[in-house]
DNA sequence: ATATATATGACTATTTTACTCAGATATCTA
DNA sequence: TAGATATCTGAGTAAAATAGTCATATATAT
C-alpha cells in the first residue's frame, strides 16, 4: 500500500516548481533546477514530467532558458491531480478504477469485499482532492516552504 | 497505489471465513474449504493465515478436522486489522508508518509534502478502521454474503 | 495406523518499479 | 549562423517486490 517514486518525486516536484517560479519571477523552470534541489535525476523527472504535461498541470518551454511553468495557479492543483498524472487512477483494486460496468472480475456482482475497497477509495479521493498545491507550498508553516 | 493480493485474498478469505463458520455449526473451518470457494490456492492461503494467526485474528486447530476460527466475533475484526496483519503498516510512504521521530528520510523535518501523506494516511486508517467483518457479510444487502 | 490439516522455512518465476540512454527538436544568445 | 541549452520521445535495463510453490514436520480425529 504504497505511493510508488513516481507520485512521491511528482509532488516533490511540483512543490519545488512552485517555490522556485515563486521565487525566480515569472520565466519558466528547468528540470535541472529542480532536480538539483530535490536530488532527484533529471532524466527521471523528464519521465514524469511528460505525463505532468499530458494531463495539463504544466506547460513547457523548450530551448534555452526553457523549462515549465504551471498551467494553473497552485490552488487549482489537487493533489489528486498530481498523482493520477503520474502514476494513473486512484484505486486500492483494479475493479474500482472507474464507475463503469467493464468487466474485469467476474466475481464483481456478489463480491463481498468490494464494498470496503469503494469506500477506501473514495475516502482517498476525497483527501488528495482536497489537498492542493498551494496548501503544501504556504511558507512559514511548519517550516514547509522554507527550503527553497 | 494498489492494495497486494495478500490484502484483496486476505480479506475474501476471512469474509468466506464468516460465511462458512456460520453455516457449518461451531467447528474450524479448513483452508481447503476457503480455497475452493474463493479460487485462491490454500498453499497461498496458509502463508496469509500465517499472519492473521500472528495477528490475533484467528486461531487454529491442527490434525484432522482442523481448521481455522475467529478468534473474536466479526464485529471486532477490521479491514485495517485484516491488512495489517498480512501486508504490514497501512502508510503511503515509509516516513508516515509510524509517529515516531526515528530517521528513515534526512528531508522529514523541512518537507513539504510530508504533511499531504500523513493525512492520505489518516484517511485510509480511519475509512478501513471503520469497516468491519460483520458489516460486509451482511446478508441480503446487494447480494453480498449470497455466495455461500 | 492412517488420513487430514496446520506449521514453518525456503525457494523460484513473474511482474513491476525505478531508472538510464541515445538521439531528435526547438529556442535563446552571441 | 553557430553553439549552448532544454525539452521531447521511444527504448532499454537492472533491481526489487510480488505472487505463488514445495518439501517437510507436527498435531489430531477416526
Ligand atoms: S474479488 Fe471483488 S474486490 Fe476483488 S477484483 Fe473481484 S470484484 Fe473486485
Ligand atoms: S521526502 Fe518527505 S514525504 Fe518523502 S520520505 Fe522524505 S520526509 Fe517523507
Amino acid at each position: 500500500m504504497r505511493i510508488s517514486t513516481r507520485g512521491q518525486y511528482g509532488l516533490r516536484a511540483m512543490c519545488r516548481l512552485v517555490l522556485l517560479q515563486r521565487a525566480g519571477g515569472s520565466g519558466p523552470v528547468s528540470l535541472r533546477d529542480i532536480a538539483e534541489k530535490e536530488d532527484i535525476s533529471s532524466q527521471y523527472l523528464e519521465q514524469l514530467f511528460r505525463g505532468l504535461r499530458g494531463a495539463g498541470l504544466v506547460e513547457s518551454v523548450r530551448g534555452a532558458k526553457g523549462g515549465y511553468i504551471l498551467a494553473r495557479p497552485p490552488e487549482e492543483i489537487s493533489v489528486a491531480d498530481i498523482l493520477r498524472a503520474v502514476e494513473g487512477p486512484i484505486a486500492p483494486v483494479e475493479c474500482v478504477e472507474s464507475d463503469s460496468v467493464d468487466a474485469c472480475c467476474d466475481r464483481k456482482d456478489y463480491c463481498m469485499t468490494r464494498e470496503a475497497w469503494i469506500r477506501l477509495r473514495d475516502s482517498m479521493v476525497e483527501t488528495l482532492d482536497s489537498i492542493n498545491l498551494a496548501d503544501l507550498c504556504k511558507p512559514g508553516e511548519l517550516g514547509r516552504g522554507s527550503t527553497c
